[in-house]
DNA sequence: TTGTAGTGTTGCGTAATTTGCAATATGGTC
DNA sequence: GACCATATTGCAAATTACGCAACACTACAA
């Protein structure tokens, strides 16, 4: 949506609360660009709509004037979505959805905001977790469809709708430590101790990569469940990991570890929404479908 | 006006006319533009507005839906308009504004789109000219102001409000010519053939750049009024020019003209919007200036 | 008075988006 | 069957928007 909508919402939401840094924190945006976005509505409609002061924030005359008209606006369009919805309906109830936290942040929320703007009645339940339980949860139903990685064999009970590309990355710790004078030094691969996931695709594509190297036994020092706790350990010094590159860059820890260039290709993840190929037709799940596409 | 309104009144004139590439020329934009918007149009809308056969383009029935919607919001926009500009007592009249033929392409269109939206009942009458005398339409009032180059002694009696800086080029014919043959061979100053605009900002900056260059007289072959043709000149082979190098972009011979480097710096023109002094109170005119700033 | 916390704005480098051209696909027309 | 008309798509270039960090300013406290 690049809509002016969006730009409707915010001043609408601005003019409410008549602070800059709550009502861009509330749509996901930084104060600067939210100041930017008045500053064009301002030049578009060619008055002053919020007198600011580095205090105090305040409506003008024009202000009120443009409030009550993006509120026209923006009811108007929910109006043409409920009317354009009704074929539909006017679905309602509750779609689960699994998917790892750190896909909540980077691939869900744009997938959602169009869903949620032309079903806002259906309830989003959302459970995060490893990415590597995905299909598990879809399969026994306990959800409804997840944000997942393709494992090389897709059982046919699933469709998959392709999303993204994940790149992978070798990272290590960038402390003082054991594994760090290793990789500096020697860099036997068969000695550097190893964190890899439980199991899931990251876990196969590690197996693939490494047996290419024909290093012998790798030396897998622990084996965790979930990326963002792999990511904590390598940061902590516990030895060299495997996750995807999106991972590491939303992690609190991002600063703590390196990545490892020169390792070698590793493919990619698939990452995409699945679900159950024989629940794909309910009206919740096909609807979701149309969103996204 | 970066607003999703443009898509908006892109689909209304769609709807009426149902054909793609003249909608597209009528808002001065190219059909796989006009394409593309109304692709994303139908991805925010979530439904198929138009069915279109690579023959035959038809309004779906929620393109009916969305038609009306789209006419409803134009309407409340330039309600609002037409009441935040109350106070400027709904303007009317005629704005005379003269320009160059290449300022009325590249730099005019932005600024009175504003203006045109903001004062609807406002009628625009364009005169196009020789650049050189715009100063002397405003001076002797047969025009409201002009896009005219700054003079470097500006009389008091103009107000002067800068727009863009416009570098200035040299150029020669690219035919084979005795022109051709002096520049690539001989290539002294002051026997190349020279074609000047007769008076005018562009004729002063010449006359600084060539005395810098110490080269002795320089050989005028011809001077012409109006930048546009001193183009087509240097394109017959007539000799060398001067100008700017916007004229050059949109000129219809620019693939028969070069630019010669190396000719040492010539201070860009400062292209601005001129009126006088004396009028720029008037409501009319004051009202093009804030909307412009 | 000085320091500090909180606010909106601006400069700037980068990333995402949009655009137009050229090529393509496809259906009418002579 | 060749040719024109029409909308769409691939691609490179230009434009635009974004977030970060630095800034300017105010209020309030020490």
């Amino acid at each position: 949506m690049h809509v002016e909508l969006k730009s409707l919402r915010m001043f609408v939401d601005l003019a409410k609360s008549l602070h800059f840094a709550k009502t861009a924190e509330l749509h996901h945006v930084s104060p600067s660009t939210l100041s930017r976005i008045v500053q064009r509505l301002e030049l578009e409609v060619g008055s002053v709509l919020l007198h600011r002061d580095n205090r105090t924030v305040l409506l003008s005359e024009a202000g009120k004037q443009f409030y009550q008209f993006a509120e026209q606006q923006l009811e108007q369009w929910q109006l043409l979505q409920f009317s354009l919805n009704q074929k539909q309906a006017q679905l309602h109830g509750k779609l689960h959805i699994y998917c790892s936290v750190t896909a909540a942040y980077s691939h869900l929320p744009p997938l959602l905001e169009r869903f949620r703007q032309r079903h806002p009645l259906v309830e989003i339940m959302l459970t995060t977790g490893d990415a590597a339980d995905a299909l598990e949860q879809v399969e026994k139903q306990a959800v409804d469809f997840a944000i997942a990685a393709k494992p090389e064999q897709l059982s046919r009970i699933f469709t998959f709708h392709h999303l993204a590309k994940i790149p992978l990355a070798v990272i290590a710790p960038t402390m003082v430590c054991r594994v760090q004078q290793q990789i500096q030094q020697d860099f036997v691969w068969s000695q550097i101790p190893i964190i890899l996931p439980e199991h899931g695709p990251a876990r196969k594509r590690f197996e693939y990569w490494y047996r290419k190297k024909q290093q012998g036994k790798a030396n897998i020092y622990a084996t965790v469940s979930g990326h963002e706790a792999l990511v904590s350990m390598v940061a902590l010094g516990c030895g060299v990991g495997i996750v995807p590159q999106v991972v590491v860059e939303n992690s609190p820890v991002k600063e703590r570890v390196q990545y490892l260039d020169n390792v070698g290709e590793i493919e990619p993840f698939e990452l995409g929404v699945c679900c159950l190929n024989q629940r794909k037709d309910q009206p919740l799940i096909k609807a979701f479908f149309e969103a996204i596409k």
